[in-house]
DNA sequence: TTGTATGCGTTATCAG
DNA sequence: CTGATAACGCATACAA
């Protein structure tokens, strides 16, 4: 930057101003700079600039792992945010673990980041008390809570699975089974997906859980397991491409789909509209809540204190021919 | 800092020491310094020991989108691959625009990071030239050249459309079509296929592009439309999804598969062991790709200056029943 | 509109 | 094994 100074005839603090706040100097000697930088072939240090503003310019995202298409779609949403804005993004997987979580959050904490987002509202204990001391915005998406740490987009995945079975016993199925993966929010859905089931009359629902993450061919065992020892007229899964596997799998067992047995997947990824049947799935805007995760973030970076803390993105039932 | 090593007794660059080479301190002074970190919350500022040590301890990673799974299982694998020797991960898309990967270069140019994570082997003009100047380690990712920017890890796009080819007609079809995107890779792979074709006396392959990202229900109107003009008797997708896409289109005509028409799809994804009928598919190791282009990065961070360049993790035809 | 002085919180170097 | 001192490269307050 001193070098830049020199062969531009200005101060340090003028290269700086060209750099940060150009509409602050004199049109000339903004663009003598602007000649030295190219000249020079000069590339400003962030860091620098970090330390010096304690404004890192940096957003972390922890998510419990990237190869995964509904929690990359929100990255994905969280990128062009912040992209528009000149916020890098930080990425961090937990791979389902509380620890990791944390280990992650002071990790990014010590980087000074302006902004957090995370997966979930279930954390290792001793978080909450850390985020809150760092006096940064965070954001905790995919699920909802009336206390979040801070601020919090997301739906209610308990009532997600609700309407799920209230749906499937609308449509007149009886006999529901559940397919999902045992991590905090597919939890939440089979509670919310038995309740329903209850209220309508149907006590119990066969449950099959499979790993996080998931994938297709889970989805098929899991259907052959549940047809081991009963027979459901209706499976609800708690993602889109177990539901693909599933299809897959009546496809080999000629099960008719949804005359033999209903098939519902959840996400809305662009696979359900793709399958055949296409496949009935809970929409739940899995990009949108990276885009609006990055809207508070900013909102609040920018000094709105009046912003939301809460945004309830819904979720719908998507109605295709598979349920 | 200042205020831990008073409560500890010692003075500054003993508390560094202590959370940077602990080892080379007395266990009791190690220990009455951790004791005090622990008892002030002290979280070292990563951002100004980035200044001061000029290695800022990020490893940025550029890829068309996140939200297609061969990146993002690419980006898990890098991720996992850096996590282990404390490296944080920088994040960038580029939509497959050029100009959009030279924005992004530079910014993580500017943030000093300590390694980059190219996807691909064509960039905009001027952009080796600045990489060749900033003297950090770079993987070049999905595909391969004799003359990387500096190391490459991938394999042979051309190649593995040729052998896709050649594996088609070797099982006896002889009306080939290709879809997929218009990206540098699908371009590659088309190529290739061609070539693969024509050395199978096979002068002309029907094509199909699709816009990138593509998805599922992009395979189905390739077919749709290839279908309009000709009656391919086996479709080779640069992608899995769309290969999916096309059964199910396929299930919709009541085409047999392979029996009336052969699918062969891109990547092996976990969907392809899945479907019905489970689908022939070209390996290519995404995930591999991403550990080994970390492996390649730390291994020059630690100074092994003897390490490989250029790794060819290679392909291979995964043959199930769809083709 | 531009410049001067100061500090951001560490690590590297050297000495003891 | 530990400490004193000088960078690291920039942004900010204040002055001109």
């Amino acid at each position: 930057m001193e070098d830049v100074a020199r062969a531009a005839g200005v101060s340090l603090v003028t290269v700086s101003r060209a750099i940060n706040t150009p509409d602050r100097l004199a049109p000339a000697t903004l663009a003598s700079v602007r000649a030295a930088i190219q000249r020079l072939r000069y590339v400003p240090n962030l860091t620098a600039g970090s330390l010096a503003s304690s404004r890192s310019g940096i957003i972390a995202a922890i998510v419990p792992t990237i190869a995964n298409s509904i929690f990359s779609d929100t990255v994905d949403g969280l990128a062009q945010a912040l992209v528009s804005q000149r916020y890098q993004l930080l990425l961090g997987q937990t791979h389902y673990r509380e620890d990791e979580e944390a280990r992650l959050i002071d990790a990014f904490l010590g980087r000074r980041v302006d902004g957090l987002v995370l997966t979930g509202i279930r954390h290792a204990r001793g978080v909450r008390a850390r985020l809150e001391r760092a006096e940064i915005p965070v954001v905790e998406t995919w699920d909802l809570t009336s206390r979040p740490i801070d601020m919090a987009v997301g739906f209610s995945n308990h009532a997600a699975g609700r309407a799920a079975a209230r749906y499937l016993v609308d449509k007149g199925y009886d006999s529901l089974a559940f397919i999902g993966g045992h991590d905090d929010r597919s939890a939440a859905r089979l509670e919310g997906f038995r309740e329903g089931a209850r209220e309508c009359g149907i006590p119990r629902v066969l449950v099959e859980t499979v790993p996080s993450p998931s994938s297709v061919i889970d989805g098929g065992r899991a259907l052959d397991a549940l047809c081991r020892s009963a027979r459901p007229r209706a499976v609800f899964c708690t993602n889109d491409m177990l539901a693909a596997g599933v299809l897959f799998e009546c496809q080999r067992r000629r099960f008719a789909v949804p005359g033999r047995v209903a098939v519902m997947g959840f996400a809305d990824l662009p696979i359900a509209a793709g399958t055949e049947p296409p496949l009935t799935s809970v929409q739940v805007h899995s990009t949108e809540m990276g885009e609006r995760a990055g809207a508070l973030l900013l909102a609040r970076l920018r000094g709105d204190a009046d912003a939301e803390r809460i945004v309830d993105l819904g979720f719908s039932v998507v109605e295709r021919a598979s349920a």
